[in-house]
DNA sequence: TCGTAGTTACGTACAGCGTACGTAGTGAGG
DNA sequence: CCTCACTACGTACGCTGTACGTAACTACGA
């Protein structure tokens, strides 16, 4: 009833963890390329030129080969995604925690934008992304380490990583999105901020948002987007914190 | 320099917040659409076929029109995914707030997460969009009243709706990822999980991940996706809470 | 009143995408 | 040794966003 189709060759049509498939089987010609080199490939194009740069084509031709070659290693694209997250969270080093899990937190959370950072595409990737690759388990077992000292099941450990991962992301995320935006756009950043600006001071000037305008009297100087997310950062963690 | 072609038609060529452009100019034949018409049309497709349906021609054709005709009301794509936001946000009600910005904020966060369980494709498209639509003021507004009654900057009030918003996004994101993806394979979800526990298992299984093991070990019950929102909110707003 | 300029409408076309399918060649297992 | 699972990859299909050109329409300035 399955087995109408090649059994082992990672075409689409059956349920398959990537990670659970086995990089050689035996039979035929040995590949040309390990997952590590496809992933490798991959993430040097997006950082590069940006998630969409990112095609079968383009990595197919960053590797050297025929397009359809890739789908030997990697049956859907979002395989592809999966390798490349992976590639990219065994940069997480994975040190000796202190013992203080607050300071542990704020450490992995810290490192974890520095990471996305250096590689500008890892927030759009990791809403849709949820296997269990690796290195994200390696990284998920890493953050438990780091919860030794925190007093809570795992139910509320899991809980606070989560909670601190989506926090790192959708700071991170919209740090980059402003940034990425102004970088793709065919105009200037000037330009842009005017016309926004201008169109945004208008509507506030009408009357209709009256808080909004007293926000802007009292706004003076620019955001300071480190601070911003440190101090998010220190609220979410007050908020499992029995102590305080 | 900038007048080399047609002026006001919204071709992609100048910086341009699509609100700040009147819907109708006078000169011409008087549009078929209003802005209106077509982000209903984008909505109603959105939420029958997924996001992935929404195509220029879709959308067109849903209208009855020539695909091309939909670039005289939007210049880019993005900017049809801007109507769309600001079409589903002019959902929010706006009640009085009663007084009490935790009671309050929660409550503007509850009806949020209804609003995207109404419409699946939102969350996606929280973070690419950040144009201050219309709606979008008038629900910022909104949430500033709410916090009539919080003590502090609006810088910090700007700070705890972006935290509760984010949170937000995340949480129904991630709720809903799991439940599309499920419907989009084309195999079954017993498959699916069957494949991917199986995975996790053996994994966990190796011993590599200690404490994985031991919180497996653990969890018993099924997870209650409502009771786990309910939870990160109010870790936030104590996060926010000088009074607690 | 009449041109003309600024619009609307839309067909055609292009470059790019993911990927289904078919074929040829390779090499280990029964 | 034969067979069969695998690798490699060219071709092709349907889809996408959108640049461009043309024709019709209408309000405004002269």
């Amino acid at each position: 009833m399955a087995g109408l189709t090649t059994p082992m060759a990672g075409r689409a049509d059956v349920p398959e963890v990537i990670w659970a498939r086995p990089e050689r089987t035996g039979r035929g010609p040995r590949p040309a390329f390990t997952r590590a080199d496809i992933a490798d490939a991959a993430v040097r194009i997006a950082d590069a030129q940006g998630l969409d740069g990112v095609s079968m084509r383009h990595v197919a031709a960053e590797l050297g080969c025929g397009t359809m070659s890739l789908y030997n290693y990697v049956p859907r694209k979002e395989d592809l995604y999966e390798l490349m997250v992976d590639a990219v969270s065994g940069e997480h080093e994975l040190w000796e925690p202190a013992g203080d899990w607050r300071a542990d937190m704020l450490r992995v959370a810290h490192e974890t934008r520095a990471l996305m950072l250096r590689h500008p595409w890892l927030p759009a990737l990791m809403s849709p992304v949820y296997g269990f690759s690796p290195n994200a388990l390696r990284y998920l077992e890493h953050c438990l380490t780091c919860l030794d000292s925190f007093e809570g099941t795992y139910g509320t450990k899991f809980e606070l990583i989560a909670m601190v991962n989506g926090v790192v992301t959708t700071y991170v995320g919209n740090e980059l999105a402003t940034v990425e935006r102004v970088r793709a756009l065919p105009w200037s950043e000037e330009q842009e901020n005017a016309v926004r600006g201008a169109y945004l001071g208008g509507q506030v000037a009408t009357g209709a948002y009256p808080r909004m305008a007293a926000a802007f009297m009292e706004d003076a100087g620019p955001i300071d987007l480190g601070a911003v997310f440190q101090r998010a950062l220190e609220r979410v963690l007050d908020g499992f914190d029995p102590s305080r």
